[in-house]
DNA sequence: TTCATGTTTCGTCATATAGCGATATATAGA
DNA sequence: TCTATATATCGCTATATGACGAAACATGAA
């Protein structure tokens, strides 16, 4: 029960779902994600903290640079079957298509530092 | 956005995923939800008012009585797949099946006033 | 080592949520 | 009408959550 609840309220947060949105198109770091939703760069790694925690996302690190990406949900049924369908899921959503067509522009190189 | 998110957060609570439970097994009323659960009467009307929010349940009045079943989800996509999963789901959960177990001491002839 | 930079953690605040008891509403029967 | 009963709503408290800025941590370069 207590793993299916921490994947439920993973996923009843917006900002967090469409962190999930972004990802189903390519590897972010903080920052793209911080830049693309307009968070402050605290409150995105707490969400992707908690992406984490329920199993929805993983992370590698690439010298500064912390790569996350879509997990594979092997080990846990509630995350393969959420993952699977969120990726049709809210496709048509117009906050999150509005993301996904900004996403192209957002690369760390240019959005983070400077 | 706002329809997945609000099927979401009525899932992140345990005591209401339990009432789906309880009510994949047969229609009920309040008061065997409440016996059930052991939550105050005013609690599980809450929780049951946030489920039927959510579409993931319905209601019809029987006299006195307001009977509690599940929906069949066909406007909600989210509500269909979610309650689909959940027939499988959390079956083997030690807490749901003690609930499950007890059910059938559960009646609302014996369980309500007196 | 020192500095710069991406990320995480900490401290704080405002809001949301779950719980309860008390009260209000609705319905059936006398 | 009045009473009884099942449910819903209100008022309140304690805890959880999401937001931010500031400070700490980690890594790579000078």
């Amino acid at each position: 029960m207590k793993e299916f609840i921490k994947v439920m309220k993973a996923l009843s947060d917006p900002n967090r779902v469409k962190m999930i949105k972004l990802l189903q198109r390519r590897v972010l770091c903080v920052c793209e994600i911080q830049a693309s939703l307009g968070l402050a760069q605290s409150t995105a790694s707490k969400h992707l903290k908690i992406l984490e925690d329920a199993g929805l996302i993983t992370y590698s690190k690439d010298g500064l640079w912390v790569n996350y990406r879509l997990a594979d949900g092997a080990r846990n049924p509630y995350v393969a079957n959420l993952l699977g369908n969120l990726r049709h899921w809210l496709e048509e959503d117009i906050e999150v298509a509005a993301l996904i067509a900004k996403l192209p522009e957002i690369r760390r190189e240019t959005i983070c530092g400077t």
